[in-house]
DNA sequence: TCAAAAACTTCACGCCGTATAGTTTTCGCA
DNA sequence: TGCGAAAACTATACGGCGTGAAGTTTTTGA
């Protein structure tokens, strides 16, 4: 049958205009913000027609859903390759490097944490199933990582005790049960209550939130890292 | 000189109307999300022409701008409130009243919440000058007065030691110095650092990614709430 | 009573997403 | 090599958006 084999002059030809679409987009969204992300504006970028966009993404929203996967797993990447070169055997150097990390990202690409973690784009849901981008169980996973490699110093927070496996999401346990089989559920919890720690002053920096009530985010940041390294029982590594 | 008495007819005529079509974008944000807010939805819903909304904001961002100091000033006096009617001599008790009251703001008024901390609505630019409205700063020092009551326990967290007075608003000083005398800058840093922590697991429940993951979002925040509290050294209360 | 000012409408422009229909290009197979 | 189908793309159109310019109605204070 044609088609089927993955080579064709057609299919390439069709996967590079689609990474043109979404790569104009990105560049749209980082010169113009997230709203800038317009099928009319891509199009024109590209010497198209906006309706020639449909032939790839059904609509706008599919887009942007795509944009975000895209967004998503580049966060991922990055704060991946932060934490791996980090000294494996300090817990507390693999979470400063990842919390850096995450907030360089998001700083650097304000465009894309918005796109993320806001409202992207002019009148944009989500898909009705729900189905977060394999990169955001990616990241949280990762956190979960963070929280296991601190679980020995960590456990004793006490704040935790009463969660039970049924109160996680089913497809992020599976991920993260097989790759840190001494975890608990509390852990999981505290991988959660991280996660919300390190996001809170982040993306109130994004926003600009934070810096109208100070001139040194970073240093907020460091302070609010040390803190949460010693509650976890981390020595000053 | 015509029109200086505010008590004429015009002037309050005026200021009804103005109330009517901050209401009504209120209700269209409440039923229809942010994106719902347009011009021309709210004047359909008064029965007017679109451009007679010019007679009273310039401009549609200048709408939002309005309608984000009214949302804001209701969240900070439901949480004030809810500081309130907490016992004054339980530091704990008062934290916890503060932070379910903004979370429970927050998932009660999600919509609101997205138009103070999000990207309010399509295309919309914070005023230059970035006067955050005054109810931004009520919040701050709110949690600042939460900071100060822990104060004598909390006061050896260490990690905010090397914060001095230049590292934040002058503004924000200028209410937060006079209310609490006995607040070093380090006190001002941690209640920064508290505001964005609760900030955190509430923006990222707002937003939907905590749903994702877990089925017990509350539970997650209370967990958080109370290694808060303890790590404040402050006891069950 | 009357002119000025305020409130409001009408019309227009250029954006946007997207539906429909028509056109051109490309491909696989006989 | 040529042909029919499929894919890629364009043209046109609709309704909705913010907003500017100009005109009309209502209200006001002297």
């Amino acid at each position: 049958m044609a088609g089927t084999r993955g080579t064709g002059r057609r299919e390439r030809l069709r996967a590079e205009t689609t990474a043109e679409i979404k790569g104009t987009a990105l560049e749209l969204m980082g010169s113009g913000g997230p709203d800038a992300i317009t099928l009319r504006a891509i199009a024109r970028e590209m010497g198209m027609t906006a309706n020639a966009i449909y032939g790839y993404f059904a609509t706008r929203d599919d887009l942007v859903t795509a944009l975000i996967a895209d967004v998503y797993t580049a966060l991922a990447d990055a704060v991946e390759a932060a934490w791996s070169a980090a000294p494996a055997d300090d817990p507390a150097a693999g979470i400063r490097a990842w919390a850096h990390a995450f907030r360089g990202w998001a700083l650097a690409n304000s465009e894309g944490f918005r796109l993320i973690y806001g409202d992207p784009v002019p009148g944009y849901r989500a898909p009705e199933g729900g189905a977060a981008p394999d990169a955001a169980q990616r990241v949280c996973v990762g956190i979960a990582g963070l929280a296991a490699a601190a679980w020995p110093q960590a456990g004793s927070p006490g704040a935790d005790d009463d969660f039970t496996w049924a109160d996680f999401d089913p497809g992020l346990l599976g991920k993260v049960r097989p790759a840190f089989p001494g975890l608990p559920p509390a852990g999981v919890a505290l991988a959660l209550r991280i996660w919300g720690r390190l996001h809170g002053l982040v993306s109130l920096e994004v926003y600009g939130h934070l810096r109208a009530q100070t001139t040194s985010p970073d240093r907020l940041f460091g302070a609010e890292l040390a803190q949460l390294v010693r509650s976890l029982g981390l020595a000053a590594g």
